[in-house]
DNA sequence: GTAAACTCTATACCTAGTATAGAGTCAACA
DNA sequence: TGTTGACTCTATACTAGGTATAGAGTTTAC
């Protein structure tokens, strides 16, 4: 199939999936006599691997070390368990600090109300300190 | 003072309000003959103002907004309080989307343990789908 | 006088794409 | 056979909010 219909049964954009071989995550198995892009079935469930691993958060060089790890179906799978545990410490933390953020926007949002002037608006006195 | 006691009392590094300038974020009032940025005690606070913004996640644009509002002291507040408003909205959908995230890392990590083979991986499996 | 510390501008880089411009390719239809 | 429209190609610029140089000039202290 040609990139356009990959891009449609993948759900990612033409533009992404070539952006995704020139950061070498990606590459399509062959070109036709015309120079257009050639991929077959396992083209397509390589990106929909990159896909979901991207809407998890996970990083191009991470996805890039997980296809690694997936060309050597013998070894270890600890660096992926490895790198799932670190993700979600990560991502645990960032949530932590929006909490404190919407904490502090709340009390925030409490400091003033409308029909105020510039001038007395708590939120932007809260903004000075 | 100079650009370096400004970044060191601001916290901001020296390249960061060399950027906010040229964001048209924030500018110097003087230079010397030696062209080097002045800085007054009201920059400093206005710097601040500035961090604490980016703090909550405020872009520049929106701090440009702020800083423009306050210009204008007998204006009404509303466009204060309707941006954190939105802003709190944002927040509080990211955060809700963090936490599916994290539902999701979660299953996935029970789905595998270490001394596992990666063509056996519980991880690589969820992936996969 | 000179060395160190500081500052200047300009440019490139980062992430993960998105959005063009301008050219080439291909299939269908008249 | 010509041409129209849909598709694809490469290359480049842009996004946000900085960070990190290079190479030059300035200031300060000894």
């Amino acid at each position: 199939m040609k990139i356009g219909e990959l891009s449609k049964k993948s759900g990612c954009s033409i533009q992404t999936v070539r952006f995704y071989e020139k950061q070498h995550l990606f590459k399509a198995c062959n070109r036709t006599e015309g120079n257009y892009r050639i991929y077959d079935a396992s083209s397509l469930s390589t990106l929909r691997f990159i896909k979901q691993c991207r809407s998890l958060g996970l990083t191009i060089i991470e996805i890039k070390q997980l296809l690694d790890t997936k060309m050597n179906p013998d070894r270890s799978c600890t660096s992926v368990n490895n790198l799932i545990h670190q993700h979600m410490t990560d991502v645990t933390k960032r949530i932590e600090e929006l909490n404190e953020l919407k904490q502090t926007l709340t009390d925030m949002a409490l400091a003033c109300s409308d029909n105020r002037k510039v001038k007395e608006c708590g939120v932007l006195q809260m903004l000075e300190k």
